[in-house]
DNA sequence: TACTGTATTGCGATATTCGCAATAAAGGTG
DNA sequence: CACCTTTATTGCGAATATCGCAATACAGTA
């Protein structure tokens, strides 16, 4: 017997419903009623009768939701008894991109910091298309990243802000953007072939701009493939190419002045970014205080 | 959070020792580790100091082992609570041999129904050897079979008792008993590859004999394969080869004056007879009680 | 120094759990 | 009455968690 089936029974014992409860829960319906089974079969006691159109509690299932509610309330409190018992201390990994580091997670750190004093953080920088499977690999605790195409199951997403992705071009003179500007780029005559691109190695963005290139048809002259968005930007800056990046990492980055947003038709996607982390890396008070600090933070700013 | 870890660590709380607590629970010293570990890891702080020669609690690990007392105590009287709350009743289905039936199952049977009036036996009989299948397959609460040489850990085995296993010629005078005893059985000369033999289709006891016919180096003649040691015991009597079964099933079948005992030198295992169910159909208490039935009636008798 | 007892860790095997899709069952609706 | 909607269960493949074995690390001991 485990808290989580608890907590699922005393949903589904409120809510009389499995559909709404696993809504409540995040989970499947199946996952919900093979919980309940699982329950009563351990019990040896129906706890909820179904008759197909309603739900309603069995005598035991009365009895047992006021177990339930009282388990789970006692295990709470001893959770928040030993977190608080000794102040927080300990170590929090985290991996992000320098950006990242500045623009996203400085009003987060600052607020822990106030809050948690004795808590280290460990950061580490590099390409944020590597957070996720940092994360994934237990590397790191949390990541900061876009949001997966389709999140593994064991991950957990907290979505921050939207920073809206757009195709650069150097904003000085040069081949490449006159190449750029030498037709708009919806119109049939446009040259993509010719242009050169400065594309991710890998990573979300890779995924969204491969995704957004095959869709539209284009066949990308690739000039170089770069890791970190930083990069990408600086490279654009030169003149080399056209590159994608958010426009977050752009105004950060200092280089508004020497690149210039190209407008395409069917726009790429905003960029969801947030943390990722393990589920069970979230549940080590630790862990998790860093994720609530944030989520607070940030739904104060909004 | 479950109860299981919860009983892991109060076990190593008690004794002090993870390789003493994997006795006791029977368990690997890796799997109590990595409990405490997970534990540990959910809680954020470290519930046992261990300094490779000793094992102590931190003050976290002892108010945590109150709380881990008072929990599993309260799950085991909620359980007990709806187990009492009404008088057990449904039903548990058992497979076994028909000779199971009147020589294992009925001092057990006698046992359940004057202690739970109200819980129904679904018996199923057949073949002996399909028991440890049907209850993997989830199709029997309860099988009763010999031990299986290894068993899966999703099964548990309760051993009742041990019958040698033998093998049988027939007692009147015919064809195959002349062979059976023209030489003695462990002399050089005797000639196995012109005895007939009735083996068992499958099954534990199959596989018993295949090792030990391996073993002494025997290649048999197979008259006939049959499920079922009552059908081997029969078709012994019935002078068409020799064969194996356990001797509880010849005295319970009443031709115990149509066979005999043939003396082997390395003589074969006795076979462990008891009964098997999954971990999980013995959370049921329908299920364990009539396991918990089963093991106090032969303990008794022994 | 080799040896013993003990806890941890990498890794492959096994077991459990989940989500999707199909199914079943009943009420509402045209 | 046929048809659709809502809701819980089930088969099944995939994702995830857990276990045991063997290797490792470490300290006390013969």
């Amino acid at each position: 017997m485990d808290t989580r089936s608890l907590a699922v029974f005393i949903s589904v014992a409120d809510t009389l419903s499995f559909s709404r409860s696993s809504e409540q829960l995040h989970m499947s319906v199946s996952a919900v009623s093979r919980t309940i089974q699982r329950l009563e079969e351990e019990l040896g006691q129906a706890l909820l009768v179904r008759d197909n159109r309603s739900v309603r509690l069995t005598g035991a299932g009365r009895e047992f939701r006021e177990y339930a509610r009282r388990s789970v309330a006692e295990w709470q409190q001893m959770r928040r008894q030993l977190g608080t018992d000794k102040e927080l201390s300990g170590e929090v990994s985290l991996y992000c991109s320098v950006t990242a580091t500045y623009s996203v997670l400085a009003p987060i750190l600052e607020a822990f910091r106030t809050t948690h004093p004795a808590v280290e953080i460990m950061m580490h920088t590099g390409d944020q298309a590597d957070g996720i499977s940092r994360v994934l690999a237990g590397q790191d605790d949390i990541a900061v990243s876009g949001r997966p195409s389709q999140l593994p199951q064991r991950l957990e997403f907290l979505p921050l802000l939207e920073s809206p992705l757009c195709l650069w071009m150097p904003a000085a003179d040069c081949a490449v953007r006159q190449l750029a500007q030498s037709a708009h780029v919806d119109s049939p005559e446009f040259d993509w072939s010719s242009l050169p691109f400065i594309v991710p190695e890998r990573g979300i963005t890779k995924d969204i701009l491969d995704a957004w290139l095959r869709d539209s048809g284009i066949r990308p002259r690739v000039y170089a493939q770069v890791a970190g968005h930083e990069a990408i930007v600086a490279m654009v800056g030169l003149g080399l190419g056209v590159g994608i990046a958010p426009e977050l990492v752009v105004r950060a980055s200092g280089l508004g002045a020497s690149v210039q947003p190209m407008t395409v038709a069917d726009s790429l996607p905003p960029l969801a970014i947030g943390l990722a982390s393990l589920r069970r890396r979230l549940q080590n008070p630790l862990v998790k205080s860093l994720w609530d600090v944030a989520g607070q933070t940030y739904r104060a700013a909004v």
